[in-house]
DNA sequence: GATAATTTCAAACAAATGTTTAATTTTGTT
DNA sequence: AACAAAATTAAACATTTGTTTGAAATTATC
């Protein structure tokens, strides 16, 4: 399906429904009023409020792999950098696209869609054997440790950077940071869970610097 | 509200299928259906369904807070046992009531509720004051290092154990786990787990051993 | 500018949802 | 056994839900 602007401008208010609501939760009334179309349109522009949602899993996972598949094919940077590429450009996806963040999280737990689930199966598996090559290569080098567990390593990652943003509330009114604007917070969440995620893995991985 | 066996009955059947099909996607048939009464039960036990999940959620999170509380507080234990024992005890609880933690997950970015949310805030500033006396206590004892963030502390922790668990499917085929039972599987993800977390733990807090 | 294709709309539709009702059955008490 | 209280039930209730319809408005094509 070709997405034309109004596809994506419904789906942009979608995605802010569902992260806030649920899928379920998240009427197709509620889609209509927010993205100022009648409630027909979403039927017709999409199919239905499933297929609605299978555009936008579409439409945001469809870059998601690519840049990975290239990054770890990159000869410019070691395996060192290249883990901290990989983190900081997490990081700043999540931070950036935060309501889609939160669909995939209740998603991954909600069994609601199959051929969403479809699609978050291939992203995680794939995503596990790409960083799998990555461990490798720095492990032949003797640079990172024997005997690392892809997967806790890659979930040590999401988990840590979602349940900071699902909990960003909490964090700013802990730390007292309520005179920051939105962006601004933003950006020293983006700096710190970088800088964490990296002290993390560094432990994991097993190398100094 | 006193809870008979009954009650506590359609809870546990309730909480199952939370878990899997969210607040909304469950209907009080699906539930009724499940426990195996009634239809109009769910009311006349709990007053409504937003009832049934409060009342889940005051079950269920009655003992979180005042175990941390006695552990704290504890003399017996180095803040250093205190911090793997801490771990153990919430790698199990996730492990052993995995479906409640789903649904805390959800709750957490779907704003449903306000009482849950009340509670969930609850839980999460009384656990992150605990866990900060915990780590001024070892940083007193130059046990740990200083400038410990406490949130993104225990968000590595719950992050990476719920990921872990949301995705545990994919852990069994990732590595060829399919031959162990679900008991079996559990208890090795236990262990893996607790080992895991503790190692992040003492680089984020800093100490050897 | 006439015609066709596309988009928009209010209304209607059937199905599903949480909740209530009023009658019936079961349980407890004397 | 007789009565009262509690528990259970099938049916009904009013809303809300996703989706469709058929007419109207808009845009594109010749």
């Amino acid at each position: 399906m070709v997405l034309t602007e109004k596809h994506r401008h419904i789906l942009l208010k979608a995605e802010e429904l569902f992260a806030v609501r649920g899928f379920d939760g998240a009427t197709v009334r509620d889609i209509a009023d927010a993205a100022g179309v009648n409630l027909a349109m979403i039927s017709y522009y999409f199919g239905s409020k499933e297929k609605l949602m299978e555009a936008l899993f579409r439409e945001r996972m469809t870059l998601m792999r690519i840049r990975l598949e290239t990054l770890i094919m990159d000869d410019n940077y070691t395996p060192i950098q290249k883990v901290d590429i990989l983190i900081d450009e997490y990081v700043n996806k999540v931070i950036q696209q935060q309501s889609f963040y939160k669909i995939m999280l209740c998603e991954q737990v909600i069994n609601n869609n199959p051929l969403v689930l479809k699609m978050l199966r291939e992203l995680k598996l794939s995503y596990a054997n790409l960083v799998g090559v990555l461990i490798e290569a720095g492990q032949k080098q003797k640079i990172f440790k024997k005997d690392i567990d892809v997967m806790f390593l890659l979930n040590t990652m999401t988990g840590t950077v979602t349940q900071m943003v699902i909990n960003k509330e909490y964090y700013k009114e802990y730390n007292n940071y309520k005179k920051l604007n939105a962006a601004d917070f933003n950006e020293l969440l983006r700096t710190k869970l970088s800088a964490h995620v990296k002290l993390v893995f560094k432990a994991i991985l097993g190398y100094e610097q």
